[in-house]
DNA sequence: GAACGGAACGAACGGTGTTCGTCAACGGCA
DNA sequence: TGCCGTTGACGAACACCGTTCGTTCCGTTC
């Protein structure tokens, strides 16, 4: 005789979307190691075990959350430009729409296999690159290169975003516990002894300091020059 | 009145080194992920509690134990050639280390702070760029972007090399639960639609085959070939 | 109306990171 | 030699985790 009879909760709304959406709209928040299960379950209403009859597993969940953060990016049609600009632009959105979801992008690199939406982009990715006239081989390496390149770059620019905004929080904390990622590298670089460290004490303001969107920009450059050199 | 008195264990060898020594070896046989504290306070003979008068969190104690995995690599000399032969060798000898150690290069990628091991292949990265005529602010970001390069391509040898030593087990488990990535993947690959994604099924061999080395050498070759033509 | 199948869920299991207060051993000092 | 303060070590506990089991409830089908 259970205290609380069973009672159907009064919107029966839950579905595979609603958990994936809430799971998504938690990594914002709080980060991909803080979300759990339970707390998931807690932002559709509902019990831990009612997930699984969803989703076999967390990481199940955290990759349909990683693919859905990749549905909003578009693909660069014919107006966009060349291949190498459509390509650019394509790597561009990649990056921008996993950077806007906290750090999302590690699930792409724990060995997840890719959603649909990451397939998409793949497939326009190694469409376009074989478009440019690089052989097959180069085309795979290439796109498994600039795989690689989009996940790192997601990465680096959400802390970096990250740590702006918790920096630019007007009322925030006047001890502010956690410092800015880049502050407390810059920090560090400038603390290392100068006889055993000079190069990086000589280009210190340079590591830590630029524009994100410049050095995004730069480094698929060079990245891109160089499959042209090889070909 | 405690059943069995406080004694001291035999041997109070119990000291950081060990401690992260210890972790790393964790790593090594289980993953990051599974690597506890109370795990690692088992293969110390001691509690968990005893683990944080050396380390305040766990995220410490894998950081530390990240650099202990860049610890043994040796830096390039004068005879292995001009700098940019230096250069590959620096970073191939950086990924094979991290590599040895199942996914421990995933510690690099989530924020950590470097540590003097990491930090003296940065100082000799940047070193070699220098010498090679790059310009100050393309050396601060190529070191950028050649460090996540070889974050990404130590997780992604590792996968690899678990697979293939997972499947080499001669008496392995006849059902095995866990296939391997690349096989995973390739049979995802081939059971795409091929009108929706014609170039994946038509680059799919070479998607998922290729030694994992002369991958390597390619992506980094292409890396260096691009600096170059930006400079 | 009754029976069935699947969605939902309460409770529990074993494990996690971390903290607190206490205890034992060792150093220096009288 | 005897004592005491400092500090490393640790048992116990807290709050939480992913996941499973068995049960309950509801919509549908006979």
């Amino acid at each position: 005789m259970p205290a609380r009879p069973r009672t159907r909760s009064a919107k029966t709304t839950l579905s595979l979307d609603a958990i994936v959406a809430a799971t998504l709209a938690l990594v914002d928040e709080l980060g991909c190691e803080a979300v759990s299960m339970r707390r998931v379950s807690q932002a559709v209403q509902t019990g831990p075990a009612s997930l699984y009859v969803y989703v076999p597993d967390r990481g199940t969940l955290m990759a349909l959350a990683h693919d859905l953060a990749a549905a909003d990016v578009r693909l660069p049609t014919e107006a966009d430009g060349d291949w190498r600009a459509r390509l650019e632009l394509l790597v561009d959105r990649a990056v921008t729409a996993l950077a806007a979801h906290n750090d999302i992008a590690t699930v792409g690199m724990t060995g997840a296999l890719p959603g649909p939406h990451i397939l998409r982009i793949t497939e326009e990715l190694l469409r376009l690159l074989r478009s440019g006239g690089i052989s097959d081989a180069a085309c795979a390496w290439a796109a498994d290169l600039i795989g690689q390149y989009i996940a790192s770059s997601a990465l680096e620019e959400a802390m970096w975003s990250r740590a702006r905004q918790s920096q630019e929080r007007p009322g925030g904390s006047p001890a502010e516990a956690e410092e800015a990622f880049a502050a407390r590298l810059d920090a560090l670089y400038r603390s290392l002894p100068a006889e055993r460290y000079p190069t990086i004490r000589a280009l210190t303001p340079l590591l830590t300091g630029g524009d994100g969107v410049t050095r995004a920009a730069w480094k698929l450059r060079v990245l891109i020059d160089g499959l042209l050199a090889g070909a």
